[in-house]
DNA sequence: GTGAAAGCGCTAACAC
DNA sequence: GTGTTAGCGCTTTCAC
């Protein structure tokens, strides 16, 4: 019922094989340009659709990549999501979407399919849970085009695209210096992830270039949310010397700062500065507006992408894209009200 | 390279056909136990994977449906699509993504694309552009099952999955009402738009059902944006008898009043009230936070998906589901502060 | 309960 | 420049 016409018939139609009308449609060089028109003319005018899962299984290339991402209703990964298909899109790909919910089972399960649905390559955001990797070395095993973006793993010698954190908390405390804040506090993410780590970095590099000394208990360690980014700014704000900024390691742990500023009247940004990191969407519109580092999600999609039909290409041509390829994406910094800078 | 174990080695192996083996693998009834459990026990050894391409091909049926949403970048569709993938994944069914950008054209693109992968249906929210509609005629035509999600066409008789946008801004309106304010105004949407118009008759029969009037000049016509929610606020507050409350068609638009009332030290809940439409990531963190209805995301797309997988069934039994069948989902209200009553 | 044979629709290798 | 032939890996009659 769905669909019928095949290339035979339009061979048929023009008494021609299967091959030539295979050919024709797929612009080989050496079928004439006469009967390359015929046979599009008269593809077009029967309505034929190529069935791309016997392209596929007969030539060995599905033009599918697999993506797996954490979930879907972060905004982050939507929006990496919305530049992988993008791109994929104008080149001809298609993408398989599957969501690990931070679970390793699930991430599992996702390749199990891509495997099974032959993609040419998959991009992957490496799940929370996942501490065995060997679903992910697997693959790498069996040469099937893998990049991983944001959630990578070093030691894995897997391409992949990331923002410079390290650079976005280095700018993004140098500004707080720049702007006339005197003593510039962190909170923190979990240690044990690579890019709150590289934050954490950023931030006393930045410091330390600027010829300011690191104070210990200018450093928070929260872990990424509201209520932690609250804390942190009572603690702070009950040290003997208060700092007089904060950069936070995320966006919502830097609304946590602001709630707990508000509450106890201390007034940004005149007498406290502050600057996120994520650029969320609510970033613009809470008061004071909140400054922050944007990740460069659409870019990271887009390049994440472009990397893995580079591996694609490579592989078929029997070349090889070095494993330790690693594109690191510029963040960029959005200044609003919550950094303008201190009253005098 | 990359798989080489098909269920000839299989079969081989133990010394059956691939017939035998298929049927082993699939579960078939007349295949006995003791054969199931060696054919199992063997492709697990092997480490076999089921080609789906040559399956499907064969078998007709792809187990992949195609989703089409405006774009992964929208709050909104990304989490409609986390329900759907969620709900396609534990139905072994995946997920082809695709935006259409708002345009028509990638919507063709995109339906093109479905057809040739030979999805078993096709999960689509209609492009904001979209005006002629017939490559969706064309799929009802050759019968491939189709369900739309929130951006739907009454006239087109295809199920759909909406939520009760009337009855959110009745609930919204009503909530308004009960909590004292008393000449509640509304910014309206784009009126070709049914959600937007269903909105509007919402409010107006709120008012009506609680014995006020109408006031034709407290209906203002924004385009859903910030700044329209800015612009109707200050028409709001130069009337003669401005209104004491607003009900919003959407977040930005409420963003927008909220913003325009605290530069005119208009106090909100005290003076004048405010609820909007989306329950955006925002709306509890702005000061005041928002009272909003939410959409129920998550649950539409799993609601989506098993519409479809219905149809999808009809389809094989030659039976039918109704073309005119609609899911509507009951909106929920989010009360926070920023309607939380007049002081008096 | 299992086998033999055919074929889904396409592309690729080899002819000429 | 086009035809011949084979086959990707699977499922599905139809046998028995």
């Amino acid at each position: 019922m769905s669909q019928r016409i095949t290339i035979h018939d339009i061979a048929r139609e023009l008494n021609l094989t299967t091959a030539t009308v295979s050919r024709a449609l797929n612009d080989h060089p050496r079928i004439s340009t006469e009967t390359k028109q015929l046979v599009q003319e008269k593809a077009r005018q029967l309505k034929y659709r190529r069935n791309k899962l016997a392209s596929s299984l007969r030539s060995g290339k599905s033009h599918t990549i697999g993506v797996i991402i954490p979930s879907a209703q972060m905004n982050f990964f939507g929006s990496v999501v919305h530049g992988i298909e993008n791109t994929a899109s104008s080149n001809g790909y298609s993408i398989i979407l599957y969501q690990s919910e931070e679970t390793t089972s699930l991430e599992k399960k996702a390749i199990e399919t891509f495997l099974s649905a032959r993609v040419d390559g998959i991009l992957a955001s490496i799940a929370k849970e996942t501490v065995d990797y060997t679903h992910y070395v697997e693959l790498r095993k069996r040469n099937i085009p893998l990049v991983f973006f944001d959630r990578t793993n070093e030691e894995l010698q897997v391409p992949s695209v990331v923002i410079d954190d390290y650079r976005g908390a280095f700018l993004a405390t140098e500004h707080l210096i720049k702007n006339g804040y005197a003593r510039i506090a962190h909170v923190a993410g979990p240690q044990h992830i690579k890019g709150f780590r590289d934050r954490l970095s950023g931030y006393k590099d930045a410091l330390l270039a600027n010829n300011r000394t690191i104070v210990n208990e200018y450093i928070y360690q929260g872990n990424v949310s509201l209520e932690s980014g609250k804390e942190a700014a009572d603690y702070f704000l009950n040290l003997t010397a208060p700092p007089d900024a904060v950069f936070a390691v995320e966006d919502f742990t830097a609304l946590g700062v602001i709630k707990c500023m508000k509450e106890r009247n201390v007034k940004i940004p005149e007498d406290f500065g502050i600057i996120g990191f994520a650029n969320e969407n609510f970033d613009e519109h809470i008061t004071p507006a909140l400054s922050s580092v944007d990740q460069q999600t659409v870019q990271m999609g887009k390049e994440a992408f472009n990397l893995l039909m580079e591996i694609i290409k490579a592989n078929d041509g029997k070349a090889r894209v070095k494993d330790d390829t690693k594109i690191v994406l510029d963040p960029v910094l959005f200044f609003r009200e919550s950094s303008t800078g201190k009253s005098n």
